[in-house]
DNA sequence: CGCAGCAGAGAACGCTCGTTCTCCCGCCGA
DNA sequence: TCGGCGGGAGAACGAGCGTTCTCTGCTGCG
């Protein structure tokens, strides 16, 4: 098996592990049973446990965001474009499977303990944040409403993770589209 | 030494290490060396150490809604009552020690393992939320605003913990004001 | 003063798990 | 065909930890 096609599948098992069970409930030889990457591969391909995390992490966050923009992009009224970061996030929540933000996971998980990983949740919600934040100011609107879009977002992760329910992406639209209205006059 | 005594020593210890530290990385012996109860005895008093994350969660889900209504009800116009709950978690998000919202930690690191915790976790959450749609219904303003405020607090918690920075609780707030103006008109 | 019983200290047990090592098979070049 | 070598399977090692057990000393009561 080819080096690139193994870190592939390891990736996909720590993904698919990592983000349902949590980091530290899976072990390496679980991640092993189900990338059929034998554990002297996995630890060449990645020397500790913790790297494996920050890998799974990084490669997440350009799929999640990937994912994000190209929703986001289907729109051509700038406004709309903001509000439609919540239809992304309502689709995402209904997913079966979905289970929470895997960054606010895994820094409840491990940011006391790593700093790579807390590293890694930084970036991800530091890059989610500009995004917004870009999206805000081509709409012509001002900067504090990208804070405002993101906290909602935040806050609709983490409903929706501990309620099970995809009702918070809905409200939060709705927050945002008066916010919208509220700055227009 | 009293029985109650050593529950609140034991209790007090489990949080000063679980909220720091984080739950998995706390052993009993930790528990044990802080509150100075002996393993015999904890073990009396909790019978697994979930039991005594169950009875943490619990206690400081008390404390922590008594000590935001004492803040809150310092104020007597109910808008501003509302716009109050932030100014508490920016108290809060500036205090040493700060470490995020307890309970949404623990969810990232147990709510997937352990139903009793994910459980005090949805009750604490419920209770917040509630609490805030009665400061919302008592102003007179519609009730989706609860849902929304409720989402900015989650949100700025979340935030807050990750950047280390309290002025997720101003924008916040910032946002509730808007909210509560647009719903003015 | 003597004894029963409780409580604490800490060793012990069993399990999990991250990481490494050993053994063996199959492939590739000479 | 033969020798070595890369890689896989899985045992092994060592640490951590939840939980229980043992021993010892103290206390309170007769």
């Amino acid at each position: 098996m080819d080096s690139t096609v193994a870190t592939g599948r390891a990736l996909d098992a720590a993904e698919e592990l990592f983000y349902r069970q949590g980091v530290q409930t899976v072990g390496m030889d679980d991640i092993r049973a189900v990338s059929g990457v034998s554990l002297k591969r996995l630890y060449q391909l990645f020397p500790a446990k913790e790297r494996l995390v920050e890998a799974y992490l990084e490669r997440r966050d350009v799929r999640w965001r990937e994912r994000l923009a190209e929703h986001v992009e289907q729109h051509e009224d700038p406004e709309r474009r903001v509000v439609a970061v919540f239809d992304q996030l309502g689709e995402w929540f209904g997913e079966p499977g979905f289970n929470g933000c895997a960054w606010i996971n895994s820094y409840g998980e491990l940011g006391a303990t790593s700093e790579p990983v807390a590293r890694q949740v930084r970036l991800h919600k530091a890059a989610f944040k500009e995004y917004v934040a870009n999206l805000v100011a081509r709409a012509g609107l001002p900067a504090d409403l990208g804070e405002h879009v993101f906290l909602l977002a935040e806050g609709a992760m983490v409903s929706a993770a501990i309620t099970g329910s995809t009702a918070p992406a809905a409200h939060a639209a709705e927050a945002t589209r008066l916010l919208i209205a509220a700055h227009r006059r």
